[in-house]
DNA sequence: GTCTATAACCGGATAGAC
DNA sequence: GTCTATCCGGTTATAGAC
């Protein structure tokens, strides 16, 4: 029954993610992976032969669409106040829905960095674009003249930084609040995008 | 001879530190923090009962220091302007001497978070004397109305990033090179002051 | 305090019935 | 495809000699 079959491996899939964010690949069990798809340790075995390459399976459909969902900006911003605008909302959006997934990309680029080093530079990013771009509006006098990497880095930081730290933030600065971290959360694009464009723009309004 | 144990103790806690850090709790191997410290396993038992233990140790060892750093600015810090300096400078010097330790800290966090909080909520730090600073700053119309606790997550994460991040920076956007990402680093606390400060002070010179 | 040897346990992987 | 039972290697932890 190739129907069962398809079930069958999206629940393991499904089940191996949560366990994977939640501890890691050294962390967890296959054990803990079964039970929580609500089958047994051999069933793992049988979809996919080892550990290893289950944890693959899994990071690669966690990776991949966060890095398809930054790509798009990337080729389509029409000029840097787009690029920002564009970039922060996107991103934003997509950890509110993944929020723990930005850690477990964190983790895996410690542990691993040549894997996600070559996904990345697989995906084709055109970096040029932006840096012209940035570049043509410094020349302009629109913009400071900032290096285009920081400013990268700068926005990419911004955006996981809450995420990753979420239990510092809501434990220690909100006093374990979940509403006050949900409400930062969704202040959080906002602000972003207010922040960064007063700092790189000369003759900012307001 | 106490003179032995203590140089023991610290052979192993030094080697212990290396291995967790790179491998983190449940990657590390006791096998592995004996080697590097030069003596055998059983002997890392007569030092310290267990695995967890160690790893205890260890982490407090790692992450006190660091708390005290940034304590130290938050104690003397005058106003914004030599806030937002102190604090970059500080941090970005202490991360530039132990650049493991933010993923190191962070995964931690993740993996155990109540821990982590109870640690910071012990060293009493003065949150409301940074918001006041910013309150008179704000009513004196000399920097924007920004929420402090968005800037505090900022300037964190303006500094952390980098460091968690380095495999991609340096991989992805410098191709791999060495020089260029130890380059890019000696840059950022110039950086991240001038971005902060471009961001949230009305008429700021440059 | 430090070692060697080994116990005790755990977890990934496989065999084989259904 | 799914299960139970089991193997086997690796890892933490301890016993006991020196």
């Amino acid at each position: 029954m190739v129907n069962k079959t398809e079930n069958t491996e999206e629940k393991i899939i499904a089940a191996a993610r949560r366990v994977f964010i939640r501890k890691g690949m050294d962390g967890a069990r296959m054990q803990e992976i079964a039970n929580e798809a609500g089958i047994n340790k051999a069933l793992l075995h049988y979809y996919f032969r080892s550990k290893d390459k289950l944890f693959d399976r899994v990071f690669a459909e966690s990776f991949m669409p966060a890095l398809q969902t930054i790509k798009l900006v990337f080729d389509e911003a029409k000029d840097v106040d787009s690029f920002i605008e564009g970039f922060v909302r996107n991103y934003i959006a997509l950890l509110s829905e993944n929020p723990y997934i930005p850690h477990f990309i964190l983790h895996e680029i410690n542990r691993n960095p040549l894997r996600v080093v070559g996904q990345i530079k697989s995906s084709h990013f055109d970096r040029e674009r932006i840096a012209k771009m940035v570049a043509t509006e410094v020349n302009g006098k629109r913009i400071r003249a900032f290096d285009p990497v920081h400013m990268m880095v700068n926005l990419v930081a911004l955006c996981v930084f809450p995420f990753v730290a979420q239990p510092i933030i809501q434990g220690f600065l909100f006093d374990g609040s979940e509403a006050d971290y949900q409400q930062f959360i969704d202040e959080r694009s906002r602000h972003i995008v207010l922040f960064v464009k007063s700092a790189i723009y000369l003759n900012h309004p307001q």
